[in-house]
DNA sequence: AACTCGGGGCA
DNA sequence: TGCCCAGAGTT
C-alpha cells in the first residue's frame, strides 16, 4: 500500500510556501475562456506553454471561436501552430474537435469528462486541465511537471500518473486543487526542473526527496 | 508496452 | 549535436 511521505502538517506547510512563491498563478494562465484553454491544452502536448502562448495569442485574435477556426484548412491551421510541433496531427485534431463542438455541443466546450475525451486530441490529461481549471470540478491534471514535482516534494508517492492523481486528491484540500496545480506547474518550470533543478533557490528542500538523494 | 508525431530552445 | 518539452492515438 502506498503511503504519502509528508504528514498533514508538512503538506500544509509545503502548500503555503508554494502559494507564497507563486501568488499570481491564476493570472499567468493565458486564456480567457474554456474554448481557448481547450485548444491551448491540445497544442501543449510535448511543447512548452511559452510557445503555445506565442502561437495562440495571434491565432485567437483572428479565430476566437470554433466556427472561425473551421474557416481554416488543415494546412493553413498547421502553419499557424507549426512551432508547437506535431502540427499535422494537431491541426487535424483541432479541426475535428471544433467540428464536434459545433455539431454536438452547440459550439460550447462540454463539462463532462466523457464528452471531453471523445474530442480528437483530448486525452485524460487535457480533459482534467479543462475540468479543473475552467469548470472547477473534481480533477487534478497530472502532467509531467505535476508528476515530477509532487513526488519529489512528497505530496504524492507513486511511479505512475493515475496513482499520483489519487494521492494528490487525498493530500491536498479540494478547495486548493486548481490553485495547487498551477503552483506546482510553475515551480516545475522555474525551479524544480527535470534535468537541473535549481535547488539552491528552492525553499522546500527540507521536504524534498530528490534533494535528499542528490545531496547524499 | 512500444512506437510515432516534430519544431524550437537550450546546454 | 543531443536532449527535452502542460500528450494522444494506434498497434
Amino acid at each position: 500500500m502506498r503511503k504519502i511521505r509528508l504528514n498533514k502538517e508538512e503538506r500544509t506547510a509545503v502548500l503555503a510556501e508554494l502559494k507564497n512563491m507563486y501568488p499570481n498563478a491564476e493570472s499567468e494562465l493565458n486564456f480567457r475562456n474554456p474554448f481557448e484553454l481547450l485548444i491551448s491544452t491540445i497544442l501543449a502536448a510535448q511543447c512548452t506553454d511559452k510557445r503555445v502562448n506565442q502561437v495562440t495569442k495571434p491565432l485567437f485574435e483572428k479565430y476566437p471561436t470554433p466556427e472561425r477556426i473551421l474557416t481554416l484548412t488543415e494546412v493553413e491551421l498547421g502553419q499557424w501552430i507549426k512551432s508547437c510541433g506535431f502540427y499535422n496531427m494537431k491541426s487535424k485534431n483541432i479541426l475535428a474537435t471544433c467540428h464536434l463542438l459545433m455539431e454536438k455541443h452547440g459550439g460550447e466546450v462540454p463539462e463532462e469528462r466523457e464528452a471531453l475525451m471523445a474530442l480528437p486530441g483530448v486525452g485524460r490529461k487535457t480533459a482534467n486541465v479543462v475540468i479543473s481549471n475552467v469548470f472547477g470540478q473534481d480533477a487534478i491534471a497530472v502532467d509531467t511537471h505535476v508528476f515530477r514535482v509532487s513526488n519529489r516534494l512528497g505530496l504524492a508517492h507513486s511511479d505512475n500518473v493515475d496513482d499520483t492523481e489519487q494521492d494528490l486528491m487525498k493530500s491536498i484540500p479540494k478547495s486548493m486543487w486548481s490553485d495547487a496545480h498551477h503552483w506546482i506547474i510553475l515551480h516545475g518550470r522555474r525551479i524544480c526542473k527535470a534535468r537541473r533543478p535549481l535547488c539552491e533557490e528552492c525553499p522546500l528542500t527540507t521536504y524534498c526527496l530528490h534533494y535528499k538523494k542528490m545531496s547524499t
